[in-house]
DNA sequence: TGTGTTTTTGACTGATTGGTTCCCAACCCT
DNA sequence: AGGGTTGGGAACCAATCAGTCAAAAACACA
């Protein structure tokens, strides 16, 4: 018994990616709401009544953030269609070059950008940056599993190595804001994955 | 022929030093004048007269940070009163784990916060961001150079190993942010250590 | 066509933003 | 002591902020 009346006239999903897209380039602070009204196209009222306030819609940002790049980066790492998982991790790293190289993307990574800036201040940002982290080191974890070369690594190397992996990808992104070359960043990337072992 | 008139009440630096602190733990956009005003115990109009606008005291407070731990810092990387180049660069990581672990200090590290969500807008910031950054891995390059088992790393090796660190010195300061444990933190700085065969 | 329900829209609100101005106080130098 | 110069402080400013609301509009169902 649902009465249906006057349906969206707008995408929520797309309106959620140029919420997104604002969100990435000015952060949570930096965006007023007339930035996102204008990216979304859509009016004021509308906004709240879709999303709620500002706060809310960037958690709803964040989710979508996940889905678009956080959760194919983690089937990359993931995917058993590529054996080895020194290639998967090899590849999640050159995808960021690609970025760069190609787009000059310098908006870094999303997660990254709200861990540095938004986390520390809102409790369910925290939680869902964590949740996110968490994610990206299990699937550095499953792709040093099915590394060609195993070379005898316990439980706890392992472990330790997949957030290693994931704190140096991480510090990549912030080199990539810092402005470095797209070369420093390639022959770092290159040199990072070397000494550990993975190139 | 200068002709002096009513001294400054406050010292600059002890105020740019409150201004460093708050824009630390809540980012340029996140902090208010009222903020800063509270912080530096100064009147409004005294803050404007000593430093110019917010951006202004921003960038100030960005060199106040260079001064207190990227000097500091860089200082031990090439201080040569340790030998040891490998010995510095441990100890440097051990700086901001203790800082976690003895006063759960989460603010991370000012420079990486600034890069991540400043240095995009205003390329003021961003030339200071990159040439703090640099003082940095010229540091890590000084030690990787002072390393007791020298093993035959060439010029490019080395300078490509010195931002590699670099990179994880700011991942390591992501994670950080993102509210990993203490214990965690430590034993990804560690295995980060191994892998570079620093430890 | 009429009724109920939901969305759209833009005007509106009160609070806060960063920044200015102006007057008086405080100080140095002669 | 008095002139010149600067800092201090509060009132003040326009602009912007996030968020609200009421009326108009668009649909489903009867």
């Amino acid at each position: 018994m649902q009465k249906l009346a006057r349906p969206r006239e707008f995408d929520v999903e797309d309106a959620l990616n140029s919420a997104l897209q604002v969100f990435w380039t000015k952060g949570y602070e930096g965006t007023g709401i007339t930035d996102l009204l204008e990216a979304m196209q859509i009016a004021r009222g509308s906004l709240y009544k879709a999303f709620g306030d500002k706060r809310n819609l960037y958690l709803s940002a964040l989710k979508q953030y996940e889905k678009n790049c956080i959760e194919p980066a983690v089937q990359l790492l993931r995917g058993k269609e590529i054996s080895d998982g020194g290639q998967r991790i090899r590849m999640l790293f050159e995808t960021i070059i690609l970025a760069v190289e190609d787009d000059n993307d310098r908006r870094g990574c999303f997660l990254c950008n709200t861990a540095v800036d938004q986390a520390s201040h809102d409790p369910d940002v925290w939680k869902a940056c964590q949740q996110m982290m968490g994610e990206m080191v299990q699937g550095f974890y499953c792709a040093l599993k099915d590394l060609e070369d195993p070379e005898g690594q316990d439980e706890e190397v392992l472990e330790t190595r997949a957030m290693s992996l994931n704190v140096a990808y991480n510090g990549l992104r912030v080199m990539v804001k810092s402005g470095y070359s797209p070369s420093d960043i390639r022959k770092t990337s290159e040199r990072t994955l070397t000494e550990f072992g993975l190139l």
